[in-house]
DNA sequence: TTCTTACCCATAAAATCCCATTGTATCCCG
DNA sequence: CGGGATACAATGGGATTTTATGGGTAAGAA
């Protein structure tokens, strides 16, 4: 896989009225070193009660790579079904969204309500991908590390304070 | 991972009114030897109340290092668990900042709390990586040799006769 | 119409660039 | 080898640009 450009860092934005929120500018840099669009695509995360973020070229990587996984596996019908519920949700679950020459993105309700995000957006990069939070949500979870709690209290901190 | 440019050396720099650092010059030629990155990744040190630094390259290899683990474990829930947050420690609670044509960093207020860096940063050169440092803050650390402390007495010493 | 979405403008704060200064190390040439 | 010229490093300050965010409004779908 080996992407050059990774995802990382953290940041915390707001979700206003409208449901826009901006999307951090070191996190859209990223996105468009990998290719040339100005979209996120958008899923649920498959372990966290948060989504998952990625640019459409990652998108069309991974899609690329399950091919190549069905081809090589005898087509028994259990790696069948296993591809066609992969491939359901790879594409059906996810929602690609443009942002403005704001940087801005609507988010769009289902994914808000799916990844139970608030009127608050903590940004947080993994590398090939990047993760949106409800903080909140974030700061209850017993699987994430402390010192990761620590990053959202500094962001919630930092926020309120200016 | 063998990479050939090792970071060595210490030197301590002014953190100056608007957050702004010099990186060395020294450190500064060996992440420019080891990619063509002007950035340097930032991350809290595991063990010591200090900031971790390297270069993008290294950060990528680290990836790639655990991407490849991943693969050869079996996809227990456990192992997929632990993966998700190494990945979020390693990405999530990291900063990547550039330098300008200056040598400057603006050393991040999330980071500069994480390693306790106030109006001096002491740099040390570790081969792999390099450390920042509050000079006080090590000085009065119990598991730093005396040897370590001399240098920084020196470093501190060289400024305040300047 | 009414609600939603895309586009445009405005603003404050923060990050970045540019230029100037100073001290130190390096080079060059007689 | 001495001494001056030169280059580079670290640092300060001001000017400029980018970012995050709010609000208005027009186009369009329900």
């Amino acid at each position: 896989m080996a992407l050059e450009h990774l995802f990382q860092g953290s940041a915390l934005n707001a979700v206003d009225a409208k449901g826009r929120v901006s999307i951090p500018a070191f996190l859209r840099s990223v996105v468009e070193r990998r290719g040339d669009a100005r979209t996120i695509v958008l899923a649920k995360h498959e372990a966290f009660p948060c989504l998952s973020a990625y640019d459409p070229a990652y998108a069309a990587l991974k899609h690329a790579k399950l091919e190549r996984l069905l081809e090589k596996e005898e087509t028994s019908p259990d790696a069948e079904l296993e591809y066609q519920q992969r491939n359901l949700m790879a594409f059906a679950a996810t929602e690609e969204v443009p942002y403005d020459s704001s940087g801005r993105i609507l988010m769009p309700p289902m994914m808000r309500r799916k990844g139970e995000i608030e009127d608050l957006a903590l940004f947080l990069g993994t590398g090939e991908t990047f993760q949106i939070w409800n903080p909140q949500r974030l700061l209850k979870d017993p699987r994430i590390p402390d010192d990761l709690k620590d990053i959202a209290n500094f962001r919630l901190e930092e926020r309120r304070t200016s």
